[in-house]
RNA sequence: GGCGGCAUAGCCAAGCGGUAAGGCAGAGGACUGCAAAUCCUUUAUCUCCAGUUCGAAUCUGGGUGCCGCCUCCA
């Protein structure tokens, strides 16, 4: 498995610290309010690559955490006329509502920052006992010149970062890229009591606090989005490795951010979709297979156009399995003969091609193409007389792949006795050529969302929405 | 100013030195009562310039354009 590493700006062979094993932290989101398509996209694209780690037979290991304090999670609660707390707890709960929707498998853990603050008191005592950082006041800040390598991932030095800081110059910080590890209470703010006074912790030391107590001092994979390069994992591994002396992560892996019309999609622009609001126009596994389509290094650019037409490439995908599912159901037992072998033979082709392209630093755009090669040969190959033994193998082939990218999971639909009466009565009308009825009873159900389509096998009919395909 | 990324057909998108995957849309054909689905055929010399090489979309240098980070942000 070959993963691009920010940190060397190469792609290199995975080699987990622990053999069999992956240890993952992604960076989650800030609970303040729902998640948009630009926080989907790392969510999916890391869901892909442990999917495929454990299809591969790692035991992956997961961690996804929730800020749920810091200055927009105050501001907001104090908007919606509510605590921090409930506001977390409240988008926490819809943050998993969104997720279960895009099929994002569960994280292992889930750990949030309010819930670790004595884990974070003693890291930033550790910290300060190194003489890493320094108390200011009410605040403590990590003091970057005193940990050398400080800019190696962002690739910057201290001087050149320094020298393009847009901030305004805090009195207090020795040196303006210092930031805060503990943050003073200010008046009306939730704080809790510390070595160096009430207050709240600083937004990046949740990370390393709590990659390190689930995944041990050096995890294999730390995720998130380009966008977090810099300053958050910049100054995680100034805090991860200042306390341990150890290497923090071994692959720094960066999804590419969203764009809307070019610019990037962000909550504090204001030009973002949430996934809710997508989710209502678009079958959540059109997003995914969207996000999918694009190399998870690539900036992709969002519009509604482009989700329609992943929509026609999904339908694609259940059309496939649709027919292949109908034509196996009335499929001969039969002998196989040496056509039906030849195509049963070269099957696990189509694996090991969409193998290759996910172990070259998880090209799922590169793998979804092997699984439309396979869909054309299966199409081509499938019909009425194939035996059953080689249709199943077929699409086996199909599930397994499209499993591990987390697309055409649904479940099919269940006939109700009124649709099967009218597909019956619909059948009669055409057996006495009475045209005019047979359209109108497909109009009248199309009209309900019910596709029939007309095989020389019989009818066969599908959910418009899901479409998934029953006979 | 510093760091980084991107530029492939109408749209989206793989490609990592050997002569352009795949999807969507379009055109033509097969099948069909009509549709639908499916199959077949068809649509590119890869932003520009120069260089390396027997050979480059793929490597090097330069130009142009766009984007991201350097402030919260996936």
């Amino acid at each position: 498995m070959k993963l691009y590493n920010t940190m060397t700006r190469t792609k290199e062979e995975f080699i987990p610290l622990h053999p069999g094993e992956l240890r993952m932290y992604s960076c989650g989101p800030t609970v303040y309010n729902y998640i948009h398509i630009g926080n989907a996209r790392p969510s999916i694209v890391f869901d892909v690559f442990r999917r495929y780690m454990e299809y591969k037979g790692y035991r992956v290991t997961l961690v996804q955490n929730f800020t749920d304090i810091d200055d927009k999670m105050i501001r907001r609660a104090g908007e919606e006329d509510t605590t921090v707390r409930e506001l977390g707890e409240h988008y926490i709960a819809e943050y998993f509502k969104d997720a279960d929707r895009l099929g994002i498998r569960r994280a292992d853990y889930y750990p949030r920052a309010t819930e670790h603050i004595d884990d974070i008191i003693a890291f930033i005592r550790v910290l300060v006992d190194k003489g890493l950082a320094y108390q200011a006041g009410e605040d403590v800040y990590y003091d970057t010149a005193a940990f050398p390598s400080y800019g190696k991932l962002s690739g910057q030095s201290l001087e050149d970062l320094e020298a393009g800081a847009r901030v305004d110059i805090n009195e207090r910080k020795k040196n303006s890229m210092d930031f805060a590890l503990w943050k003073g209470k200010k008046p009306g703010e939730p704080f809790w009591e510390s070595p160096w006074g009430p207050g709240r912790p600083g937004w990046h030391i949740e990370c390393s606090v709590m990659a390190i107590k689930y995944l041990g001092e050096t995890i294999d994979v730390h995720a998130g989005g380009q966008d977090l390069i810099f300053p958050h994992h910049e100054n995680e591994i100034a805090q991860s490795e200042g306390a341990t002396g150890k290497p923090f992560a071994r692959y720094w892996l960066h999804n590419g951010i969203i764009n809307i019309d070019h610019q990037k999609m962000s909550k504090s622009a204001g030009n973002f979709f949430t996934v809710r609001e997508i989710c209502e126009e678009f079958d959540p596994e059109v997003v995914r297979l969207f996000m999918l389509s694009s190399h998870y290094r690539n900036p992709i650019n969002f519009s509604r156009e482009l989700l329609e037409q992943t929509q026609s490439a999904l339908e694609r995908l259940y059309n496939a399995d649709g027919n292949l599912g109908y034509l196996i159901r009335n499929a001969p037992e039969g002998p196989v003969s040496a056509e039906d072998q030849k195509f049963q033979n070269q099957l696990p082709e189509y694996t090991t091609d969409f193998e290759n392209a996910m172990e070259d630093d998880i090209n799922t755009a590169g793998a979804i193409g092997v699984i439309f090669d396979l869909i054309r040969e299966i199409n081509t190959y499938a019909g009425p007389d194939r035996p059953k033994a080689v249709l199943c193998a077929a699409r086996e082939e199909l599930i397994r792949l499209t499993d591990i990218l987390g697309l055409m999971t649904k479940k099919k639909g269940k006939l109700d006795g009124e649709v099967e009466d009218l597909i019956r009565q619909r059948q009669k009308a055409r057996e006495d050529k009475n045209w005019a009825l047979a359209d109108r009873i497909r109009d009248d159900l199309k009209e309900q969302g019910i596709v029939l389509e007309d095989t020389p096998q019989g009818v066969r009919w599908k959910r418009q929405e899901s479409s998934s395909v029953n006979s």
